[in-house]
DNA sequence: CGAAGCTGCCGTAGAACATACGGAATGGAC
DNA sequence: GTCCATTCCGTATGTTCTACGGCAGCTTCG
């Protein structure tokens, strides 16, 4: 009941790959019986390991052609300020993810926009009008190197 | 044929969230028969707006607590130093982003690891080994805001 | 106007699939 | 040896997928 054995990872690692292959095929090339599989793939759903399951779709195909990695510094005057930010960049969908990091700078936004305008209607109207946004530097991706890369199980 | 209707937006949106969702379930929830969505999903697969599906981990049930972004700069004296560079991030389980970006660095890497004393081994046996690295700066992320968010369509 | 062609939708039917259930095999504790 | 827990498997039932053909609306073009 405790942990993982070499089949659950060898089972996380293909359904991080393909999430909606069947649970037969999966089985067969497990090696294992389909009901077998299915006990696993549920306890491993019930148990957490498995958050659930989503459709990777092409941004460039959505005409979203552009990414911008942005740090950003805070004031760090009122108290409510980190909550503040972090509940605005959680309510814009351009902002794919956010990271609170250590060092030089307060947080690290990685977005997904249309273009360099519509870039810059995102910093204008979204982020520097965000009270206590203090600075940020921008990072516009030249190449995407590795993106979404498999988590190692 | 073209484009794509606020009926396939709705679809993305859905498959996004869960990508397990049934044909069935999806169907009557967009109001359409399930051939049609079973039409519709087909299509927007072939079309390239659906790149696959995949199961979203959770990646400190594996044992994953430590995220790490890193910036990289590196010597621009011979000119296969990017490609190599970018060879070795694509072979690293650990990385799950690498992102060439425009600015005052080269590239900005995301990994994820147990901890700290891993993330130091990392460091000098993948990063740092590499030829060409001038100089790499890390930030551990204290809080992920915001992560995986869907794209926008 | 009207026929042809295209597109998107739907219903049917057979196959593939998922899953609840109970039974068998394995391995450890005592 | 016996008990218990775990993991696996096969069966059976209900659900789901999908290939196929038909129907309605729209456009095109003679």
């Amino acid at each position: 009941m405790a942990e993982l054995d070499k089949i659950d990872r060898m089972i996380l690692k293909e359904l991080q790959v393909d999430g909606r292959i069947s649970n037969a095929e999966l089985a067969s090339r497990i090696g294992l019986a389909p009901t077998s599989m299915s006990d696993r793939v549920r306890r491993l759903t019930r148990l957490g390991y498995i958050a659930g399951f989503g459709a990777r779709l092409d941004p460039h195909k959505l005409g979203l052609d552009l990414l911008v990695l942005i740090e950003v510094s805070l004031d760090k005057t009122t108290p409510d300020i980190f909550d503040k930010f972090a509940a605005a960049v959680r309510r814009a969908p351009e902002v794919l993810e956010c990271h609170m990091v250590s060092g030089g700078f307060d947080y690290l936004v990685k977005a997904r926009l249309k273009d360099m305008a519509t870039y810059r209607a995102f910093l204008g109207d979204v982020l520097l009008s965000l009270p206590g946004v203090r600075e940020t530097r921008s990072y516009p991706v030249i190449e995407e190197v590795k993106n979404n890369g498999p988590l190692p199980v």
